[in-house]
DNA sequence: TTTCATCTCCCGTAAAAAGGGGATTTTATC
DNA sequence: GATAAAATCCCCTTTTTACGGGAGATGAAA
């Protein structure tokens, strides 16, 4: 039997994990959290090998909670859990470490075969995944790597704010943020502002 | 007993509703359809006197769906359900005649509650989704009223376009596209393009 | 026919942002 | 302690936006 953690906030969707796996006989799940703080808490003490990951949680998202499943827990085997089939999100979740990454439309099989895939040391993508992932390859639309305080700059840029703002509100000069502001330009490699906020948000590098 | 019929194309949203319902003994689910197509069809023969709708369906939309339901089937309450608590999906689906708006992550209490109230012809908003609604209230961001000219000019705005750019796509003077820039900054009530744009993909007014 | 919204164009000023260099100091890593 | 990456600060120029006012043409609805 492979013992399965579930961590999702969505009550429906554990009860439906938990619905479609009862009769398994290759699966068990063997507990779930409803975030990350807890479900870190509770995987010390868990025999799972298996976790489902939603990638919203509430206190924190599914990539950074991935990273640190990985240093913790090496052994554990992570699963991608979702209802977008978002290139950035998904390729970025498999680096961070997932072995497979599951849809949430996907059926009772699929679900199976993902953990089965996933306990093996298989990765596993769902149908609709690995379709959207091959038509990701031909249209390769890079993820900028930023920095932390590139984040912080442009989260701030897209509530409005000027840089003399924002270099007041980071403590720092105006031409601190105006370099990072180029910088990003640099990285998302349009030439203006409104480019770059859309694609911040088309790849979930900041959210509404 | 109520009887509720489901519309969701996630498996184990489903499974989760009917084990999350399973016993109780005011609600019973009596049909579930995966999507919008099949859902009229069956919803013709059925029972049911309470529907929950995805707002994700893969051939429609929750609000046309909510809008054809109410023609189809008059004496049908309607619950949206769905994982966002964005203010527009919210308030549009509630104008569309829909008695109440669920999130992913309601409890059991809260999904039967609903069920309960929309039966009764009241409506029902989970916990969450009334405080959005009640900071929306107070920060009244009203979806703008755009004209097809604006709305042609704000997506060439996103696409990155300088109002010179625009112009000469447009064939009109750059002084006009400063006005109608000016006068989206003025609607949105917001005072750069970088939070316009924002605002703008967050009410689904552009697109990515 | 008048009113109203929309689209169009105009002036001027001030403030931001974009673009092109560079340089120095932290900080983490090897 | 060397290396590299990140964060910080600097100068200069040009372009683009933002913001304050208008104002005429057109077409549809009242």
């Amino acid at each position: 039997m492979i013992e399965v953690f579930i961590i999702d906030d969505h009550p429906m969707v554990v009860a439906g994990i938990q619905a479609l796996l009862n009769h398994s006989e290759v699966v068990r799940i063997c507990g779930a959290a409803h975030d990350a703080g807890t479900a870190l808490e509770m995987l010390g003490t868990s025999t799972a090998q298996v976790v489902l990951v939603d990638i919203n949680l509430p206190d924190m998202n599914g990539i950074d909670l991935c990273v640190l499943m990985r240093k913790e827990f090496p052994k554990l085997k992570i699963l991608g859990l979702s209802t977008f089939k978002e290139r950035s999100y998904i390729t970025r979740m498999m680096e961070a470490g997932a072995s497979g990454y599951l849809l949430k439309n996907a059926s009772k099989e699929e679900l199976e075969d993902a953990v089965v895939a996933a306990n093996k040391g298989r990765a596993y993508l769902s149908m609709e995944v690995a379709a959207t992932l091959a038509v990701a390859q031909s249209v390769p639309s890079a993820i900028p790597m930023l920095t932390a305080r590139e984040k912080e700059v442009l989260h701030l840029i897209a509530e409005g704010l000027t840089n003399q703002e924002i270099a007041d509100k980071l403590f720092i000069s105006i031409l601190t943020v105006d370099s990072h502001r180029k910088n990003l330009l640099a990285k998302f490699g349009v030439k203006n502002t409104a480019a770059m906020i859309k694609t911040a948000l088309e790849l979930r590098l900041i959210a509404f």
